[in-house]
DNA sequence: CAGTGTTAGTTCGTGCTAAGAACTATGTAT
DNA sequence: ATACATAGTTCTTAGCACGAACTAACACTG
């Protein structure tokens, strides 16, 4: 579990790196008239429609917060609610033409604007690094992806 | 700038260990009975007392958002605002006692938590990762730190 | 098919966060 | 004295997040 003056720098790396992207992503999202939530949900929807559980695992909130995240949504004509086809309690949550386009642009600038983060590190060292968050972010999210997978 | 694929496993993993480390970081405020920016608050205060003005410069809030925030600290007697001996419209925001313990405990449960996340990173490992981050952390906050050093 | 419990989502009330604009009071320069 | 800048607060508006209580639809069991 570590003792060591280097444990710190572990800790303090992650911590700062957080911040530094919180406040990349919190930017990018304000240049495009969003809120970082409003991003998370786009940036979520962008792969596939999904219902208000899965949504809320997902970004992890309670329902009940998601409520009016997609209300808001759906007021500036990013998002749908379609009637699930199967269930009719359930809905889906689709983005529209304008949401994706949108999606897309805010996405595509949020990631540049985390590579440039990293802009400073030759080639292999960001290999190094993606790596290494790679296997962090794989070890760590198990018990999310497990949930999800069993639940289905 | 970057057409590889590989550009992407950066951006990835800055962005979804950030988003990990967001959520320890609340859980853990969440069990001490605080709020992130609270947490935050308390961790920036522990080093030294802040005026308004640079905590707002510290934690990237208006100076009317940080109002709020440290009155529901001073509620809470986590905080005090002590006149500034040298500006009578100036004001120091001091821990109390209470406030220092509270923060002291935060401080290491998170600490343990977001070291436990590379906690299954051979020590080597870690080593590296720290080192790749600082350099990332290091040379993008220096935006930061310049206007802050240009504007005294 | 009736009864029971579960699940999907919403509504409501509370408190926190964040920003900008307008304001007060003090400080600084000229 | 005048004018300007700075430190903080207040007020308003909007969004975020939660839990508790609720509605409607589904699923199981007898």
């Amino acid at each position: 579990m570590g003792k060591h003056g280097e444990d710190l720098g572990v800790v303090a790396g992650l911590v700062r790196a957080s911040f530094l992207v919180n406040a990349v992503y919190a930017e990018s999202a304000r240049e495009y008239g969003l809120t970082v939530q409003q991003g998370q949900l786009l940036c979520v929807l962008m792969g596939r429609p999904y219902g208000m559980g899965d949504l809320g695992a997902t970004l992890g909130l309670e329902k009940s917060s998601l409520t009016g995240l997609v209300d808001r949504a759906v007021r500036r004509e990013l998002v749908r609610r379609e009637p699930d086809p199967d269930d009719r309690r359930a809905v889906q949550v689709v983005l529209t033409d304008d949401g994706r386009d949108l999606a897309e642009d805010f996405y595509a600038a949020t990631c540049r604007r985390v590579d440039d983060l990293a802009g400073g590190l030759p080639a292999a060292d960001r290999e190094k690094l993606a790596a290494l968050l790679g296997r962090v972010v794989r070890e760590n999210e198990v018990p999310t992806v497990f949930l999800d997978t069993v639940q289905r």
